[in-house]
RNA sequence: CGGGGCGUAGCGCAGCCCGGUAGCGCGCCUGCUUUGGGAGCAGGAUGCCGGAGGUUCGAAUCCUCUCGCCCCGACCA
């Protein structure tokens, strides 16, 4: 392939709504422009890998099992009312009529459509278990597109769908899919991650996101040396031991003025106690009425956490909590009131300190237990410095990129969609089923974040636009013939090779080529051939091997021996 | 949806405060010279200054409305 006759329109400047290195490289490097927010052209090159990266999905998932089929992107409204999401989802979902009318949505995802063909046509356990899977554009109309191709409002999804008889088939189905995940990302030349996530809208009980780490990254996961790995929206941890000064362990109860002191930081200041001593106290109002939360003070709340204790619940206002406790917000604690509590486990052990449910006054010497009666949970954010609840290792955190997610869902479709079969007794059950995404384009934006340098993109073989770029610096004969040899040895062993033709200086070539990030340069040049020799560079080290002509076809296939592993 | 920023040549930007001939760099076109890390010289083309309305003798510049894009947050199958 010709650069000359490839559309590859570089740029020398950094576009001004460009932030993440992705985004930047991506529209440098010529491989997509942006249509509007959130809808991106995908030009030749990205195509490219666009079409490396589903091949190796294809590969990954026909050998599970999964059949590829193709369902519209144009959805009736019905079958989404059945399941309940048109009215649970809201302005993220694209909505029209047809010209009769008839509700319609540009499909998020394909949950219903996918159960509903279940539903038409398995009818007996002889046809389980079966798992379908497509490539296919899904919309959704997000409150704030970003990063490039990150997050977009249409984007290609591969998403597979397993339907099983029971759960131990479903839990196979589960499996097999997180296997074929790691071969998929592994072969992707990836950094990633299976974490434990939040099923959220989705419904069931299990899910698992799969996490490219990267500073671009939306979500934060939390990672222990001993294996735990979870997404912090519901990542368990054991904050550290409250620092105590030596008197304040065994302080007996007492009220202290603290006029105008209302927040942890406030408080902890004027009283010089460190903010671990403190209990906060929200004063929040759930479906069975107004309660309290308690975390340390040097934590923070975990809604959705409590949210799956408590159901949901919104915080009190001001008069509110006049009302109920008879104090202003600010000196508000658990000692002294009936209110139904949640506490985090971190507040378990230990002397504290809190709003005394008095104005201008709170309370010191409060120990847990002893003063106050809570239900005890984890409820706070997990962060830097907590420990492991599972093994009490130091976690870590880390910013990463959803590239993949599996869920087991259950019944959530089929019982709403009917999709049922005849189990060996006759008797009628709902198909379990599985849904399972993959996110190509964000493997190729996370391939990028995770490999670049100041010269651009530096791709991992495996998902390349191209295995190697011949650039010859002249147009005389001897190296145009040169040229085409190797050429031709090259794509003789099946590579994919961009030779840059065009009449530009050297130093245009090489900026261009490491722009672009193929893996390997091929230099072919007056200056070298002087000596016999053509430059092979290798785009990642930066190194560069002078090698005989005859001698560099053999080399480079030598690079894609083993074509499993990227990088 | 809340907060912030930005729309001027293909790209990056200046000009706007303080109204008076629309500019710079890169790119693009032509010619000559050059040719190993984004060449030099000479010549040239390119703008509904995002859109609409208003104020004014006169608006890129001031006012009002509107559309678009980016960032932070909220949201996120």
């Amino acid at each position: 392939m010709y650069f000359s006759g490839t559309f590859i329109p570089t740029l020398r400047e950094t576009p001004a709504e460009a932030e993440s290195i992705s985004h930047i490289l991506m529209l440098r490097a010529g491989y997509v422009r942006q249509l509007a927010s959130g809808l991106y052209i995908y030009l030749p090159l990205a195509w490219r890998v666009m079409n490396r990266i589903n091949k190796i999905i294809r590969e990954e998932m026909d050998a599970i099992g999964a059949q590829e089929i193709s369902m519209p992107g144009l959805h009736p409204a019905d079958i989404w009312q059945k399941t309940g999401r048109w009215s649970d989802i809201g302005d993220e979902m694209f909505r029209l009529k047809d010209r009769g009318g008839r509700d319609m949505c540009l499909g998020m995802t394909h949950e219903e459509i996918i159960t509903w063909l279940a539903s038409m046509e398995l009818r007996s356990y002889r046809q389980l278990p079966q798992t379908w899977y497509q490539m296919q554009a899904k919309f959704r109309d997000e409150a704030r597109p970003k990063s490039g191709i990150l997050r977009t409002r249409e984007f290609i999804m591969k998403d597979s769908y397993s339907f099983d008889k029971d759960e131990d088939g479903l839990k196979e189905s589960y499996r097999k899919h997180a296997e074929a995940y790691h071969r998929i990302f592994q072969r992707c030349g990836l950094k990633f991650h299976q974490v434990q996530s939040d099923p959220g809208m989705m419904g069931g009980a299990t899910a698992h996101e799969f996490m490219a780490p990267s500073p671009a990254g939306e979500d934060t996961i939390v990672l222990c040396k001993c294996g735990y790995s979870a997404n912090t929206e519901l990542a368990l941890s054991v904050p550290p031991p409250q620092k105590l000064k030596g008197d304040e362990k065994d302080r007996a109860l007492e009220d202290i003025a603290t006029p105008d002191k209302r927040t942890v930081t406030e408080v902890s200041g004027f009283l010089k106690a460190d903010p671990s001593c403190f209990i906060k106290s929200l004063l929040l109002i759930g479906k069975d009425g107004p309660f309290l939360a308690l975390v340390r003070g040097d934590q923070e709340l975990h809604e959705k956490k409590l949210t799956e204790i408590t159901g949901e619940f919104r915080a009190a206002q001001k008069d509110e909590v006049k009302t109920i406790l008879g104090v202003a917000a600010g000196f508000i604690g658990p000692y002294n009131n009936t209110l139904k509590k949640i506490a985090d486990i971190s507040l378990k052990d230990g002397t504290y300190i809190s709003g005394a449910n008095k104005e201008g006054f709170h309370t010191r010497g409060i120990k847990p237990g002893v003063h106050f009666q809570a239900e005890w949970h984890d409820i706070h954010v997990a962060r830097e410095g907590d420990t492991c609840s599972t093994c009490g290792a130091e976690i870590m955190l880390e910013k990463a990129i959803e590239i993949g997610n599996i869920f087991q869902l259950g019944t959530k479709y089929s019982l709403p969609l009917k999709a049922v079969y005849l189990d060996e007794n006759g008797k009628e059950n709902p198909v379990i089923m599985g849904s399972y995404g993959i996110g190509p384009a964000r493997i190729a934006a996370s391939a990028i974040e995770q490999n670049n340098d100041k010269d651009g993109i530096i791709w991992p073989q495996s998902i390349a636009p191209f295995d190697v770029e011949i650039i010859p610096l002249d147009a005389e004969s001897e190296i145009v013939e040169l040229t085409g040899t190797i050429y031709k040895g090259l794509i003789d062993e099946k590579l994919d090779v961009l030779i840059d033709d065009r009449d530009e200086r050297p130093g245009v070539k090489f900026k261009d080529a490491d722009l672009i990030g193929i893996p390997y340069q091929i230099v072919i040049g007056k200056k070298g051939l002087k000596e016999g020799v053509v430059e092979l560079k290798s785009r990642r080290t930066k190194e560069t091997e002078k090698i005989a002509p005859s001698e560099v076809v053999k080399k480079v296939i030598g690079f894609f021996q083993s074509r499993i592993v990227g990088t």
